[in-house]
DNA sequence: CTCGATCCCTGGACGC
DNA sequence: TGCGTCCAGGGATCGA
């Protein structure tokens, strides 16, 4: 499942594979992802990859083309949901099932898009229209600051961790790391930002910093499919301290992880080191311990 | 503003 | 083996 890390190594790799390329022609098959699917087949072709980047859990291929010298802002915002894949192909390589996208490449090479479930987003945006869609989104979690972290985490009442994955709070982080940095820096995910003390603001802050720089350097966590350009899997699943460790001894205290659902989303954390919010904020146990399944393999 | 619920989508795990 | 069901999860959207 891409996230910051994952995003930022699929990044990498088409910064190296394909930037520099021309795109020749583009084949649409689904297209219920595309914001505007017409933008996507008129403006493409022709179009040279000037650079690949990572904002957020987006990917970004600026865009240049020659009838265009004076440099608008162009892109192609990609977004690989769950299991999104973008990747370069030989064009002798046979097409896999939910193969959605097709750029023909100057080299002969495919850059293919393929995503099973969908999940995925892609759209053509340029000039003020992709400002527009850009500031949409959060702090960069591996920049952001001291103070700037404080004011949009302390300044709402909302859940640590619902903040946490709030792309308009911070950019990029997902449920993964949302959940390893709360472990690090000791805090229960579901106490509102508000209640965090500054030195928890702060020590959340260097933990999410380091786990996604770590994680990076991993090349990501591969939990189901995730796999970069190369079709090589991530090493940071092995390195999780919570994240699907639920009944499994906490790595600091030995107390037994748990699995709750906190804002919508599956949760793991160690109730003796991320001590409970005062009362209200608990989420009411539910009745429905549902069946848990045994994520990976490690 | 924040919340939960619901939908999107497919494949894989599981129960029978 | 085969079929039905139940998720996984990010994000949009809607109503409370």
């Amino acid at each position: 499942m891409p996230e910051l890390p994952e995003v930022e190594t699929v990044a990498r790799g088409l910064q190296k594979s394909v930037a520099g390329r021309r795109i020749v022609s583009v084949t649409l098959t689904k297209t219920d992802f595309m914001d505007d699917p017409a933008a996507i087949e008129r403006e493409l072709p022709g179009a040279l990859i000037e650079r690949v980047e990572r904002f957020g859990k987006f990917m970004l291929l600026r865009l240049a083309s020659q009838d265009d010298p004076v440099g608008m802002d162009r892109a192609l915002l990609v977004h690989l949901g769950m299991t999104g894949n973008l990747a370069p192909h030989f064009a002798d390589q046979p097409f896999v099932k939910h193969n959605h996208v097709t750029f023909t490449l100057d080299d002969g090479r495919e850059l293919r898009f393929i995503d099973p479930r969908r999940f995925g987003r892609m759209a053509y945006l340029a000039g003020e229209n992709l400002a527009t869609e850009l500031r949409r989104f959060g702090a960069e979690p591996l920049l952001v600051e001291k103070e700037e972290f404080s004011r949009r985490i302390r300044g709402s009442a909302a859940r640590i961790k619902s903040l946490l994955l709030d792309q308009r709070v911070l950019r990029g982080v997902g449920n993964i790391y949302a959940d390893e940095s709360l472990w690090t820096a000791k805090i229960h995910p579901a106490r509102s930002g508000s209640s965090l003390k500054p030195n928890e603001a702060e020590a959340l802050r260097k933990a999410l910093q380091k786990i996604l720089r770590q994680a990076i350097e991993k090349r990501g966590s591969s939990i189901s499919d995730f796999v970069d350009g190369n079709g090589s899997a991530g090493e940071y699943q092995r390195y999780h301290k919570v994240y699907g460790r639920d009944g499994q001894k906490c790595f600091r205290c030995a107390a037994k992880v748990k699995w709750m659902v906190v804002a919508g989303r599956s949760t793991h954390f160690c109730p003796v080191c991320q001590r409970a919010p005062r009362k209200a904020m608990q989420t009411k146990r539910k009745a429905k311990p549902k069946r848990r399944v045994a994520t990976s393999k490690r």
